[in-house]
DNA sequence: CTTAAAAAATGACGATTGTCAGCTTTCTTA
DNA sequence: TAAGAAAGCTGACAATCGTCATTTTTTAAG
C-alpha cells in the first residue's frame, strides 16, 4: 500500500526524476520546482484527465503506472501508451491549446505530482535544456508512433501481441506483466477473446507462464522472432 | 511542367510559406532565411531522405507533394502522412539526433527548398515564435497519430478507406485524388486488391467517380458517415 | 466464509480480408 | 506509333479474426 500522505516526496529525492526530462535541474531549480508542484495520491483506475477536457498543467509520475488511451467510435478503448514512474503526461495537448484528444487513467495506485500550466511554461521559457528535451521527446514519440501505425496496419494480431509484450517487459521492468485481459487487448488492438486465445497459444508454446492475471515472459527471443524484428 | 530553373522562387514570394510555420517572419528575417536556403527541383518519385540516413536539415515544400512512409518487416510501405506545399518535412528526426525512422519521396514533380541543420537550429534559438510553433506542431501531430492508431486498430478497411479519402480531399485541395492504387492501399493499410474492390463498391454506391487513376469524390457526406464520425 | 459481481475462458460460426494467379488496360519511351 | 513495362483489375480460396452465447474462475464485499 502506498503512503497516502506524501509530504515526504520531494523533487530533490524523487527517484523517477533522475531518468526524466527534469533530470538536469540544479539545486536552485529543484527548490523552485518543488515549491510549485502539488503531489497527489491516486487510487487504481482513477482519471488524471479526460478526452475533451482542457489541459491545466502537467503530471509527473512519482510512483505507479498510467494508461494513455483514446476511445474509438464504438466506445472501445485503444491504449496508445503506458507511462511509468519518471514520465510526464498531459503536456502534449497543453502546447496545442486544444482539448485533450486522449485520456489518462491510473492502472494501479500511484503518487503523481502536478505542475500548473503557467508554472511549467515559465520553466520552459527560462530553461533551454528542458525546452530542447521536450522537443526531442516529442520527436521521438512521433517516430515511435509511425512504428506503431505500421505494426497495426501490417502485422497479424499474433505478431502485434508479441510486439506489445516486448514493450510491456520494459514497462513492467521485467516483473510479470500485470494488466487485465481487456487492457492488454486494447493495447494490442484486438478483441478480448482473441487475445485470450493467443495467450493460450503462447503458454502452450512455452513463451509465457500465467498466474491468474499476471504474465511472466519465459522466452523473450521467441517474442522477438514472432514480432518479426 | 514545373520550371526546372527556380531562381524566381524566394521566401518572400513563396505562397506556401504563408500558411506554414515560417509565416510570421518579418522582412529582415525573410532576407536572412532566403539567403540560407537552397531550392531544388525534384522529379516524380525522387527521394528526399531514406529511412536510416542521418538528418542534415529541413525541407520546405514550395510546390508539389511528398509522401512520408515507413517500410514494414516484409518491405511493404506504410504511408504515415502526405505533405503538400507549405509544409516542412525532415525536421522531426533532426531533434532526436537519431537516423530517420521514416522516408520521404515526392509523389509528383516538386520544388523543395533545403535549410541546413545548423542554420535551422540557429533560427529556432533566436526565434521564440518559430520554436513554439514547432512544439505546437509536434504536439498536434502526436494527437493526430493517436487518432490514426485508433482507426487502424478498430475500423474495417472500408471505414478506413472512407476516413483516408476525407484526408485526401484536403491534401488534394478538392481536386481529384491522384494517387496510385498501391499508394492509396499503403495509406489505408490494406492489400492493393482489397482497395480496388472497395473503390468499385464506392463507385457503384455513387460516392466517387473514377477516371483511370484519378478519383473524384461526389458525396463527402457518405464518406463521413461510413468513416463513422 | 459466503455470495454477488467482475473477469477470464471456451465454443461455434460467419464475415472480412489477404494471397496467388492470371488477365486487361494504361503509360512510357524508343 | 509500336512494344514492353507498369499499373489496374478480377476470381477463387483459405485463414484470421470478431461476435455472440455460455461457462468457469477469480475478486471483492458483506
Amino acid at each position: 500500500m502506498l503512503e497516502k500522505s506524501h509530504k515526504h516526496v520531494t523533487c530533490q529525492t524523487c527517484t523517477g526524476r533522475q531518468s526524466s526530462l527534469l533530470n538536469h535541474f540544479c539545486s536552485d531549480e529543484l527548490e523552485h520546482l518543488n515549491s510549485h508542484r502539488a503531489c497527489n495520491y491516486y487510487k487504481k483506475h482513477q482519471a488524471l484527465f479526460l478526452e475533451g477536457s482542457f489541459p491545466r498543467g502537467v503530471y509527473c509520475i512519482n510512483q505507479g503506472m498510467v494508461k494513455i488511451f483514446k476511445r474509438g467510435d464504438e466506445g472501445k478503448e485503444q491504449i496508445i501508451h503506458i507511462a511509468k514512474a519518471g514520465e510526464m503526461v498531459g503536456f502534449r495537448a497543453m502546447f496545442t491549446e486544444e482539448p485533450y484528444k486522449v485520456a489518462a487513467e491510473t492502472l494501479e495506485e500511484s503518487n503523481i505530482c502536478f505542475i500548473g500550466k503557467e508554472d511549467f511554461l515559465n520553466l520552459m521559457d527560462s530553461n533551454p535544456v528542458l525546452r530542447n528535451g521536450i522537443i526531442k521527446e516529442l520527436s521521438r514519440e512521433l517516430a515511435d508512433r509511425a512504428d506503431f501505425i505500421t505494426n497495426m496496419a501490417q502485422k497479424s494480431v499474433r505478431e502485434r501481441l508479441a510486439f506489445t509484450m516486448l514493450i510491456l517487459i520494459d514497462v513492467f521492468d521485467n516483473e510479470p506483466i500485470n494488466l487485465s485481459r481487456e487492457d492488454l487487448a486494447n493495447f494490442v488492438g484486438t478483441a478480448t477473446e482473441t487475445l485470450i486465445r493467443l495467450l493460450k497459444d503462447f503458454k502452450e508454446e512455452g513463451i509465457i507462464e500465467v498466474q491468474t492475471r499476471k504474465i511472466k515472459v519465459l522466452d523473450k527471443n521467441k517474442l522477438l522472432h514472432i514480432s518479426g524484428k
